[in-house]
DNA sequence: TCCTAAATAT
DNA sequence: GATATTTAGG
């Protein structure tokens, strides 16, 4: 769940209080979030109604979010699973590490049919370079962190392209129909990109056998949709995606994790949940963000 | 505007 | 070298 980095600063004060706390409180997957959209995102893409209000709520999020956080960070002595405070090192710059919270997901067996988990995008920055009071506009964007592409997340990247059709899978649709807050359009044509390429590759070598190249895509199981999905010029119907209706954001908030290994996913357990959902396994998180070096571009 | 391919960066 | 981001052309 939300891992939250600058938890570290108030690492282990109040853990007391804390435990108090927590005694009533909801569990974070109990909780709606503000940014609760009021319709669900395929009826929005289907109107075209933009499906993130932009609320400007986004501190108030964020600082919510933080003292969950912190709360979760330090409890733990009931489950078996061992919440680790995790320190990281902001020294070096090609450093980053895993720190995926395990979370506790007990309604996973019907697979979408309870309550979906919230899902989002945890991004932080590191050194925000502040705008130097230029021309005023809020024109600032903070450099996101590189997103990681997990199992969680590309899953639903293709259940969202297979049933829009290749055809319209475009970066924007696609964007919006995910719900992933935070989740860029670029980030998704990038992947985008990527899946055709790998799409392509596969049409090519259609016999072939275990190896293929992308670990990622060869566990989700590419949809027979090299059709178009939507009749021409009828109106964008949602169709009834797997995802369960309240799709809401995608709660996601990994930090980090060193460069290059990623490839060091069981790729047994791949096969035996390809179907399933995520959530649940040991991904416990459903993206994470690597750790960005100051270094501006 | 936005999609796609290619280049670039991590 | 793989992945993700950024740039450039349409």
């Amino acid at each position: 769940m939300g891992e939250e980095v600058n938890m570290s600063e108030y690492g282990g004060v109040d853990d007391d209080r804390v435990s108090d706390w927590e005694l009533g409180l909801p569990s974070a997957d109990d909780l709606t979030p503000l940014s609760h959209p009021l319709i669900s995102p395929e009826l929005a893409s289907a109107f075209s109604i933009s499906p993130e209000p932009r609320r400007s709520m986004t501190d108030v999020n964020r600082a919510s979010r933080n003292t969950l956080s912190s709360i979760r960070g330090e409890l733990s002595p009931s489950d078996g699973v061992a919440f680790k405070s995790f320190d990281e090192e902001r020294g070096k710059d090609k450093d980053g590490m895993v720190v995926e919270g395990e979370e506790s997901d007990p309604d996973v067996a019907g697979d979408g049919s309870g309550s979906r988990k919230v899902r989002r995008i945890d991004e932080n920055c590191d050194e925000e370079m502040e705008n130097g009071n230029d021309g005023g506009s809020a024109r600032t964007q903070v450099k996101r962190a590189r997103l990681v592409w997990t199992p969680q997340l590309h899953k639903r990247f293709v259940d969202v392209v297979a049933h829009l059709g290749i055809k319209s899978a475009v970066p924007k649709t696609i964007m919006q129909l995910m719900n992933v807050e935070g989740l860029t359009r670029e980030n998704v044509a990038s992947h985008l990109q990527k899946y055709r390429l790998y799409l392509k590759r596969m049409q090519g070598l259609s016999n072939e056998g275990p190896s293929s190249s992308d670990p990622l895509f060869s566990s989700t199981p590419v949809p027979q949709s090299l059709n178009e999905a939507r009749g021409s010029g009828h109106m964008p119907m949602p169709m009834p995606i797997q995802m369960t209706h309240p799709p809401q954001m995608m709660h996601m908030a990994v930090m980090g994790m060193a460069r290059g290994s990623y490839q060091g996913y069981d790729s047994s357990s791949y096969n035996m949940l390809q179907q399933r959902d995520w959530s649940g396994s040991k991904f416990g998180s459903v993206a994470s963000y690597q750790h960005v070096t100051p270094n501006d571009k």
